[in-house]
DNA sequence: AGTCTCCGTGTGATTTTATAACATTTCACG
DNA sequence: CGTGAAATGTTATAAAATCACACGGAGACT
C-alpha cells in the first residue's frame, strides 16, 4: 500500500499524453542502459537496476521516498541513502532526470542520446511529459553570452494543464 | 545550504555579475511593490515589506530559514509559516522568485512588468542572476501546442559558472 | 592464492525544507 | 462601532535530503 500514496497506480492511462507499448519501453531502456553502463565502465548494480525499473515501470515523477517503499518491498535496503544514491547514479549518467518542481524524479525517455531535457507538468494529476528544448539558443543563451556566464545545464519545466485535464474541466 | 555567509552590505561583489547602485535598487523595488500592492488592492505588510527588504539587501538566493533568522533579528514571528506565508505572498504577486533548484528565494528584479523569469546560477559562488526567456516560443512551445498542453508558467534555470568564477577558475 | 583498496551498500541519526492545524489579531467595509 | 475575511503567531509534524560510519564484494597487484 505504501506505493499507492497517489492516484494513477500503473494500469491506468499511465502518461505520455498518449499511450504506448509500456512493456517494450521499459525493456528497451534497461537495454539501453546496460548497454551504455558497460560501455563506460559504469556499475549497474541490483538497487541502481531496480531504481530505474520501478521509475520506467510507474512512468510518471515519484518522489525519493516513494521509490524508497517500493525498494524495500523488493527486499533492498530500505534508508534515505538507498534511494538517494541510486538516483543520484541515474541522474548523474542521464538515465534518470529530477523534476525539482516537485522533488521528484522520472526515467529519461530518450537515455541513447545527449539532450537538453525540458518537462511539461500538469497540476492537476502530476503527469509529467519529457521533451527537448535548447534554452541557450534563445534569450537565456543570449543573456548568458552577453554577461560571459558559462551554462552547463539548463532546467526547463512548464507547469500547467494536460490534455486529458484539459478536456475534463471543459466538459 | 543558502546560509553560513556573512553580510554583505553593499560594497563586496553581491552580485548581477555586474556591479550597482545598490541602495538605490532597494529603495526603487520597494517603492514600486508598494505602488503595485496599493494598485491592485494588496496588503503590503510590515512582514512582507521586511522579507522582501531582506532579500532586496542580500541580493542573493535565500533559504526560507535564513529569512526567517533575519525576521527574528527584526523581532517579527519566528516560526517558518511567518517566513512562507510571506514568501508565498510575494511570489504571487511577481515581488520575488523561488529558485527550484536552490529551494531558495531572491527578490524580483524588474517587478515593474510582467515576464517570464529565467535564472543563471553559479555553482561555485550560489550567485545568481535573473534574465528573461521565451521558453513558450521555442521547442518546448511546439511541444505544448503539439500535444495539447496548456502551459501556465515556466521555470528556467541555467547552473553553470558566472563570469567572476570563471576567471578564478583559469587563473 | 593473499590482501589491499576502492566503491557500493546498509543503517542510524540528524539536518533542512515545508505544511497542518488552530488561536488570535488586524483591518476594510457596512 | 460590529462583523467577517485576511494576516499573523505558535505548536507540532511531515517531507526531503544529508552525514557519518560500518560492512562487504570486485578488481588490481604482488
Amino acid at each position: 500500500m505504501t506505493s499507492s500514496s497517489k492516484k494513477n497506480g500503473s494500469g491506468d492511462h499511465p502518461l505520455g499524453f498518449a499511450h504506448h507499448d509500456h512493456d517494450t519501453c521499459v525493456s528497451d531502456a534497461i537495454a539501453v542502459a546496460e548497454e551504455r553502463c558497460a560501455s563506460q565502465g559504469l556499475r549497474f548494480t541490483p538497487v541502481r537496476r531496480k531504481v530505474l525499473e520501478i521509475l520506467l515501470q510507474e512512468h510518471r515523477a515519484l518522489g525519493a521516498y516513494t521509490i524508497l517503499d517500493l525498494l524495500r518491498e523488493g527486499g533492498f535496503g530500505s534508508q534515505p541513502p538507498v534511494a538517494y544514491r541510486a538516483l543520484d547514479f541515474l541522474v548523474a549518467n542521464g538515465l534518470a532526470h529530477k523534476i525539482e518542481r516537485m522533488n521528484a524524479f522520472v526515467a529519461c525517455v530518450h537515455p541513447s542520446h545527449a539532450h537538453t531535457p525540458a518537462f511539461m507538468i500538469c497540476r492537476l494529476c502530476d503527469a509529467v511529459v519529457e521533451t527537448q528544448s535548447s534554452p541557450a539558443r534563445g534569450a537565456l543563451g543570449d543573456a548568458a553570452r552577453a554577461t560571459g556566464f558559462r551554462i552547463e545545464r539548463t532546467v526547463v519545466e512548464a507547469e500547467g494543464v494536460c490534455p486529458s485535464c484539459v478536456d475534463k474541466a471543459d466538459a
